[in-house]
DNA sequence: TTTGATATACGAAAATTATCGTAGATATTT
DNA sequence: AAATATCTACGATAATTTTCGTATATCAAA
């Protein structure tokens, strides 16, 4: 095991992730607003997804319902890791500062953080 | 233009970034420390960056000498662009603290992080 | 100058990903 | 029940990315 999402499973792990369980055409139609292509795209990407054990599914009825396997925190935990060691040269504080400092992060981020951070204060 | 890398285009340009120059042989021998590929093909992928414009190139000399035309900066913020989309649902808030918490930042770099976002307090 | 090592160029195969058409099953409507 | 709509399965094609072999040029050494 231990696949990483390639970008189009990304895409429909999103909305699974949003919704908790759904059918493909609730994806496909999620995918429509902002992409072009074809319900059977999905659904075989879909189905892919399935051999690949990225998501489990029900199948007593006749239209399948999806849930994902893969989690949120893991997908992004991966996708920090590969970014980290590819581009940030192992450095998370790096990829901290450069997150900060481009996208402008409001207040309210800015103190969730602080906060965050004040766990390690009293540390060591 | 704007062409984002590919994975293996990245692995390449990891080490350009840090040489801040190189030949083809120079790029192929610190990657075949970790992986197992041919010269040739390092050196086509060099040349379809050329292409891409991803780097550039002096023919000078019967051995050419690469340098990369996007910075390693550029290449960041792509990266965090695309999986603050993808998977942190925009939040760069959730991006930072999943960093902050599963890579167990030193003492240093949390120091860093905290002198950066000094700067934000006593703004409005 | 012949031999051998090392370069680039480049076509083409292999591998991976994404897209779609069609067939057949099942449900819904008239 | 017949027609229509919707679903899954799945093979085949297209697009993208990666890998490599071979031809050819250049340089250095014997």
């Amino acid at each position: 095991m231990e696949l990483k999402p390639t970008e189009s499973e990304l895409e429909i792990l999103q909305v699974i992730w949003k919704r908790g369980q759904c059918t493909v055409r609730d994806v496909h139609e999620e995918l429509a607003k902002s992409k072009e292509s074809g319900y059977t795209t999905t659904l075989k990407l879909m189905q892919i997804m399935h051999e690949k054990g990225l998501v489990e599914r029900n199948t007593d009825a006749k239209t399948h319902l999806y849930k994902a396997v893969i989690t949120r925190g893991e997908a992004q935990q991966g996708a920090l890791d590969k970014i980290i060691s590819t581009v940030f040269k192992g450095s998370t504080s790096d990829l901290v500062i450069q997150a900060l400092g481009q996208h402008r992060a409001s207040k309210d981020e800015i103190d969730a953080i602080k906060d965050y951070l004040k766990q390690f204060e009293d540390k060591e």
